[in-house]
DNA sequence: AGCTCTTATGAATCATTGA
DNA sequence: GTCAATGATTCATAAGAGC
C-alpha cells in the first residue's frame, strides 16, 4: 500500500481526523516513482521545468532534448496512473530565435505512441501575464493544459467546478423564448423541458475548456509555476475528497497544498533541495479550506 | 502585375478615389493561384474547412487525410506571400472518438519542413461558444490562429491594434505593487521604472496573444466561419492600406469585406458556387469603414 | 434616442439508431 | 461489422421589437 511506502519518507500534516496525507518526496521523480506500484494515483498534475527554464535546479533541459528527457517519465507516469485517472500537463514552448518551438508537440505525439489518450487541451488565460514589448510579438498571456487519459472512461466531476451564470440568465429565464419552445416542442417528450426546469433553479453553468486566472504575483520570494487556483480547478474537477494527487515537479509545493485544502491525499516529488526545503515549508503549517469555501472562478 | 491578372476575373468595388481592388475568384486555390506571381502578397488570413466540416460544400475532408490535402495549398501560400508577409491559419481540430485528433500538430510540423516559420500561436477565445453537455468534456471556447512567416523580418504594427486600458491598468497602476516596488528597487536604473511612468499617461495598451471575439450568431441566414473583427486585427496588424491580403477559402467574403473596409486590396477565392456568390452579394454595396471608426477590441 | 425584453442560432460533441 | 444520419444537450451574443 501507499502508506507502508511513504512511512519512510517526508510525510507532513496527516490529518488524523479524515486520514489525509501530504508526502513531499526528495529526489528524480523517476527514482522515486518506482516505488509505487501500478495505479496509485487518480490525478498527475504537474507543470514540469520548461525547456531552458529554471537553469540552477534543473540543469537547463534543451529544446531539441526535451522530448526524450521527458517521455520516460510519462511513460512512468502512464503506470503509476489509475485507469480511470487523469494527467494535467501544464507546458508552453519557449519561442525559440523568433520561432515557437515545437517540443510540445512532438511530446502529444510521442506520449501517443505510449498509449496516452489526448483528450483535451484547455486554455490558462493568464488574466494578468507579465508587461514587456517586442518587436516581433505581443505578451505571452496563455499556457496550454493538456489533458491525457488511459481510457475514454475516466473519472470527471463537472458540477465541482461550476461557475456563476452571467447576467444572460436574469433576462431569459425570466420568460422562455419561442425558439426554445420549438425546439422542444419538435421533440415530443424529450428531456428538454425538465432541463429547462433544471435551469430554474440554477445559479450556476458549467465552464469551458478556457479557464481564465491571474497569475499569482504576492511578494512570495519564490514564485509557483502556476497559481494555486489551477491545480485546484483540476483536483476538484477530476477527484473527489480523500483520492491520491501526484505532482512529480512539485516546485514550492503548490499542487500539495491545494490538494490538502481540498482533503485529497497527495505526493509531490522536488529534485531540487532548495525547492523541496520551500515545499516542506510551505505546507507548515496545516491549512484547511472547506470546500464550501473554494473560490469561485471567473467567466471571463 | 496584379492588376492584370485580375483583369479577367470579377472585380469588385474598385474605389478609384484609393485605387482599392476587392477581387473574387471562383475555383480552386490552388488552379487560382498558379496565375499569381511570387511574393504577390502581404498577408493571407483564412480559415480553411475544418476536418469533416462543410460537408456539403468541401465533400468532407477526413481527419487522418487533412494533412495531405492542405499541404499543396500551404506550399503555394509560401510562393505567392512576400518575404515580408504573415500567413494567419485559423484552425481547430475536431474530437475524434473521446480524443482530440492531431493532423493540426502534424500540419505545424509539416509545413515547417517546406520552409515557414511557426512565429506564433493567438488563441480566439470564442466568448459564446456553441452549448452542450457531455459526461467527458466542457464547451470548446477557443480556436487557434497560427501564425507563420517566411522570414525573422516580417511587417508588424503593433500600434494599430492597441486596446484601452482595462481594469489591469486601474488596479495595477493606480498603485503599484509591492512587488513592482521591489523589482523596480532591486535594479538601479533598469527600464522597469521608466516603463511604469510611461504607462501612467496612455490610455491605450498593447494587446496579448489572446483574443477575446464573440462568434457571429445574428439572425443573419448564412454565418461566417470568422467574426470580421477576427480577420480586421490580423489586417491592421499585419498590413499597411494599399497593401494586398489574400483568403484562398473566402466563404461568405469576410476577409475581402474587412480588407474593404480598411482600404486594402484583397483577392478572395473560393471553390463553393453558393459561398461564392454570397461573398459577391455581401460586397455589394461598397462600404468604407475609416480607419478612426474602427472597434475596440476587448481585454478580456 | 435609449432602454428593456424577445428571439434566433452558432466550424460542437456524444450516444443511439439505421443502412 | 463499419459507417452515416439523427436526437439530445445547452450558453452567450446580437438583431429586432416594443416602450
Amino acid at each position: 500500500m501507499l502508506n507502508r511506502i511513504l512511512d519512510a519518507s517526508q510525510s507532513l500534516n496527516t490529518n488524523l481526523e479524515r486520514e489525509i496525507q501530504t508526502n513531499i518526496l526528495f529526489g528524480d521523480c523517476l527514482d522515486k516513482l518506482a516505488h509505487f506500484p501500478d495505479h496509485s494515483f487518480d490525478l498527475i498534475v504537474t507543470s514540469p521545468p520548461y525547456a531552458d527554464s529554471r537553469l540552477r535546479t534543473y540543469g537547463g533541459i534543451k529544446p531539441d532534448d526535451y522530448v526524450e528527457w521527458f517521455l520516460p517519465k510519462t511513460q512512468e507516469f502512464l503506470r503509476v496512473l489509475k485507469p480511470t485517472g487523469t494527467f494535467i500537463l501544464n507546458i508552453k514552448e519557449k519561442a525559440v530565435e523568433g520561432e515557437r518551438h515545437t517540443y510540445v508537440l512532438e511530446l502529444i505525439l510521442e506520449m501517443r505512441k505510449q498509449g496516452w489518450l489526448w483528450t483535451e487541451e484547455f486554455i490558462w488565460h493568464k488574466k494578468n501575464c507579465y508587461p514587456g514589448k517586442w518587436p516581433n510579438r505581443f505578451r505571452d498571456a496563455w499556457e496550454r493544459c493538456l489533458q491525457f487519459n488511459k481510457s475514454r472512461k475516466f473519472n470527471m466531476y463537472q458540477e465541482a467546478v461550476m461557475v456563476p451564470m452571467g447576467d444572460w440568465a436574469e433576462t431569459r429565464l425570466k420568460k422562455l423564448s419561442n425558439t426554445d419552445k420549438v425546439r422542444d416542442e419538435s421533440k415530443v417528450g424529450s428531456g428538454f423541458g425538465k432541463n429547462i426546469s433544471n435551469w430554474l433553479g440554477r445559479e450556476k453553468v458549467y465552464p469551458t475548456n478556457v479557464i481564465h486566472l491571474p497569475t499569482e504575483c504576492g511578494n512570495k520570494k519564490h514564485s509557483a509555476a502556476f497559481p494555486k487556483a489551477l491545480p485546484e480547478w483540476f483536483i476538484k474537477l477530476f477527484t473527489q475528497e480523500g483520492d491520491w494527487v501526484l505532482d512529480p515537479f512539485l516546485g514550492s509545493g503548490t499542487t500539495c497544498k491545494a490538494a490538502q485544502g481540498l482533503y485529497r491525499n497527495s505526493v509531490g516529488i522536488e529534485i531540487s533541495p532548495e525547492y523541496y526545503d520551500l515545499a516542506i515549508a510551505n505546507l507548515e503549517p496545516l491549512q484547511h479550506t472547506l470546500f464550501e469555501e473554494s473560490g469561485q472562478y471567473a467567466t471571463r
